[in-house]
DNA sequence: TCTGGGGTCCTAGGACCC
DNA sequence: TCTGGGGTCCTAGGACCC
């Protein structure tokens, strides 16, 4: 069986940890942790959405709607630390580990009774970390992926099991953004071909969607609506493609020296990035924001592989050189691509 | 909803080649 | 030269996820 773990308001949990007095309020997690600043929530604790602040929620908007919140910033490395004794424990029971994000894996398990493994796996890992967590049962990953959803403490009892036998039953009547895969603007543009629940997409005749969604995407959207799946639970490790850092300015600029030296700065923490792994990157994409929250992004091929801050500091500044600036700057970012191994032997890998 | 920061993957279209 | 068809590679942007 395939087994989803996914820990309960990650981000929140960990804080909760070292303050157990919070728990019980309304705690949102985002940017520096002061609401009247541009940012967004990443965390929030199931007090605060029953204010409908979620993640994604903009930090303005989460204060006026949550007023009695207590907002704390983003503490990146504690939730690294706590992610990796996760997987350690995760480990300890299975040996085919996919890692999904900080917070959820695939599991790949021998079992005749998934439910008892599962909530084995719940106890262990609370054990383990002091973080409990929601487990989907699944016969491939997007069935126990979308399980998992079903489990969380808002609806559930912490184990849900989907499989060809109910995931219709369960599944049909659902909006088609209830699919992993599917988001805001896919739902829209299906609805406007009267597609606008599982059921009805899973109907569909797939090499009708290839005409609008593209031959490959087409057929796809039907075969996740009827529950299918054919990838592997991967338990290679997880090797970034790239590697980048951005700013949203509290105030949008317009200073062009202001935008060149920002980017040198983030240029260099991205040459650190490469630095601690080994890596060397090809190339640079430079992406911008402007007031009007439009974006863009250009691209500039190194003159070969360099993990230089210099190097790859005025390849960014070249690329920008590309990119239009006709309004105030909201946001910059840089990112290494083409990553290669700085290690000769192990070029290639 | 005035909208972060970290990513991945896919697609359309242009450049280029035979 | 009003100009096919096949292919590859690259880039920009979109969509999505945590």
């Amino acid at each position: 069986m395939v087994l989803h773990v996914d820990l309960d308001q990650f981000i929140v949990a960990v804080e909760l940890l070292r303050r157990p007095e919070l728990r019980g309020r309304p705690v949102l997690v985002g940017g520096t942790g002061d609401p009247t600043r541009r940012g967004v929530v990443a965390g929030s604790s199931y007090e605060a959405r029953e204010s409908g602040v979620r993640s994604g929620t903009p930090l303005r908007t989460a204060a006026k709607r949550c007023p009695g919140a207590v907002f704390l910033p983003l503490d990146a490395d504690a939730y690294r630390a706590a992610s990796e004794t996760y997987y350690a424990a995760l480990r300890e029971r299975s040996d085919t580990v996919e890692e999904a994000g900080w917070d959820e894996a695939y599991l790949l398990l021998d079992t005749d009774d998934a439910t008892r493994t599962a909530a084995e796996l719940r106890t262990h890992v609370h054990a383990r970390t002091g973080l409990s967590c929601s487990v989907g049962i699944g016969d491939n990953k997007l069935r126990a992926k979308t399980a998992s959803g079903f489990a969380k403490p808002a609806t559930g009892t912490g184990v849900f099991r989907l499989d060809r036998s109910n995931w219709a039953h369960v599944m049909d009547g659902l909006p088609v953004d209830a699919l992993r895969g599917i988001g805001r603007r896919t739902a829209a543009k299906l609805g406007t071909h009267g597609l606008r629940t599982v059921g009805e997409l899973a109907a569909a005749d797939p090499s009708a969607l290839a005409e609008t969604f593209g031959p490959r995407n087409g057929p796809w959207l039907v075969a996740v609506a009827r529950g299918y799946d054919p990838t592997p639970v991967d338990p290679a490790p997880y090797r970034p493609r790239s590697y980048g850092r951005e700013i949203t300015f509290q105030e949008d600029v317009t200073d062009p020296e202001r935008l060149r030296a920002e980017l040198t700065r983030l240029a260099a923490l991205v040459a650190a990035d490469l630095a601690e792994h080994d890596l060397l990157a090809g190339r640079v994409v430079v992406k911008v924001r402007d007031s009007r929250f439009r974006t863009r992004s250009h691209a500039h091929r190194l003159a070969g592989p360099t993990g230089s801050a210099e190097a790859l500091a005025a390849a960014s500044r070249e690329a920008l050189t590309a990119l239009p600036r006709d309004r105030p700057t909201r946001l910059i970012g840089t990112r290494a691509e083409l990553l290669t191994s700085a290690d000769p032997v192990k070029e290639g890998g």
